[in-house]
DNA sequence: CGGTATCCGGGAGGATACTG
DNA sequence: CAGTATCCTCCCGGATACCG
């Protein structure tokens, strides 16, 4: 577990998902199943490469992804995947999906511009 | 509405809750209900008068508090509450709180320190 | 292809002091 | 009591280049 101050688990909980592509990548990788790195990448247009890949760390050392290497032709594919637990924060991210949906459709109604 | 990018309503959501205290301050305004400045900032221990201003302006502009000021003897006492948008929001923190308390709950299980 | 190292800019949050 | 203004620090994320 990367080193966090929290007073509370909910601050934990929003920890896993402060970061700036992480929500996007369990979206993903709920949706798409297995991902490689390249794949990820594309979804995430303007993700740097490294900034990728600190995220995609954070989210293993947090236990919500795996990482599985193959190598082909001495070719290296890096796949990713949620864990169950993971997988099991999909609820959350759902209702934030719903929650922001209706919200943002209200928000239009209430100030149309142009 | 706070100047932020997101390229989905989830990251919008999720930006609500994103500052160091907001999460929190939501969730003592559920609970117990209007409270004064002061108050919050004794709840949060370790917040600064003028971050605490912060989050309390930002939650404000997105629609989650309100704010009501009073003069008593030209004192000034300043009164905080959730709004309905702000109330609809619990579940998630909610979920936010059960989740973290399980995961919590599971580490210690798995790696028992001293 | 995927990861690491280095350097850098910006913004969030802290310390402090002043205002009504 | 609550808010604002200034200054400062630190860290996240971006740019770039190199490695296996």
């Amino acid at each position: 577990m990367q080193q966090r101050d929290y007073d509370c688990a909910k601050e934990y909980t929003l920890s896993l998902f402060s970061g700036k592509y992480k929500i996007v990548i369990i979206y993903h990788l709920f949706h798409d199943g297995t991902l490689r790195f390249s794949q990820l990448q594309r979804l995430l247009d303007g993700a740097t490469h490294k900034v990728l890949t600190q995220q995609l760390q954070e989210l293993r050392a947090d236990g919500v992804i795996t990482r599985r290497e193959e190598r082909i032709n001495n070719r290296k594919a890096v796949y990713y995947s949620l864990t169950l637990i993971g997988a099991s924060l999909m609820p959350i991210v759902e209702a934030m999906f719903s929650w922001g949906s209706a919200r943002l459709a209200a928000l239009q109604l209430a100030e149309p511009k142009g």
